[in-house]
DNA sequence: GTCTATAGATGGATAGAC
DNA sequence: GTCTATCCATCTATAGAC
């Protein structure tokens, strides 16, 4: 392996696309700022990645991993099954309010994509499936764990449109009822 | 009034609108794109609207009218409150499919918007607080109401995501539980 | 209303020199 | 790896002629 200084152009660009995407989103996020605000030429860009869906997957991937850790990181905060659910709701909780109600980079980029972009696609619904694997190892129940996974989605996209915490609040309600 | 035939160019507009950047996206459609299509010349297209953001807008507008339109009739449809609900349900089921699982045009556009787009991104809440108001009407239970639409939300875009109907079947099985 | 032309910026991507 | 130059396409929007 000869790699070791150069993960530091593609981390910088890859850090650089996580926040442009995430903000601004993807269609509205040139290339040239890209490279602008990652400090890189373009070509070095272009040595990294092939294309521009590139940079979407290897970003997408990154943040799937920092995501599962955070959800670990949660589950392993509750003493029950019950609570680790419960830690999950609150963790999202903080997860919003840090990156603003920007909601998930997951659903946002879906909804970005292109009909063409099926690779892509196919990641994130693979990433979905295995948020949902959380929660129906941790219960059990296969069909409350399908509850609680569309209640995680609808409090991420309700708290997203509204502004607010209150989706989620309701979601959490409603999961320590369930359980 | 002499707008009498003026409706057609302006509606053709919109209703092309409407199909591409539910289809495409807001970002990933072009004016030259939408004017080719609507079969309307660039210069009549300006003459209806400002800026490429009115079209948005107006067509967000004409979109939550007829979606209001579908709503009530399934309403309509039940014969107590709890049928009533369910009802809706069952036409979002009937909706997903004839749109091939596109999701909502108003979590779309609001994930679409660039940060700026306040007006737009304001009048989302509105339209999402009124179907809000549609269960909490029904059912006179505010809380209960707000976890309804939770589900709501949740199921349209998790069935966006993964492409098929399980998301509604579990929203609509946990909320005849609820009722 | 239509047509064409064009402005001026930006898009993604490539090539060559260093 | 950097820099600059450039390709061609597309973007939103405006202007002028008919």
């Amino acid at each position: 392996m000869k790699t070791q200084d150069a993960p530091t152009v593609r981390q910088r660009i890859l850090d650089t696309a996580a926040r442009l995407f995430y903000q601004q989103g993807y269609p509205l996020t040139g290339i040239n700022q890209l490279i602008a605000e990652a400090g890189v030429a373009k070509a070095s860009l272009y040595q990294h990645f092939r294309t521009k869906d590139d940079i979407l997957h290897a970003y997408l991937q990154q943040v799937s991993q920092q995501w599962f850790q955070q959800v670990s990181e949660a589950v392993a905060q509750g003493h029950s099954p019950k609570a680790k659910v419960l830690a999950v709701f609150d963790m999202l909780k903080e997860f919003l309010v840090a990156v603003n109600f920007r909601g998930c980079n997951f659903q946002n980029a879906v909804v970005q994509l292109a009909p063409e972009e099926q690779a892509i696609r196919t990641f994130i619904q693979a990433h979905k499936a295995r948020m949902g694997r959380v929660f129906a190892e941790l219960l059990a129940d296969e069909s409350l764990a399908e509850e609680i996974t569309l209640l995680f989605e609808g409090a991420l996209i309700s708290s997203q449109i509204r502004g607010d915490l209150t989706p989620v609040a309701t979601a959490r309600r409603l999961v320590e009822r369930l359980l």
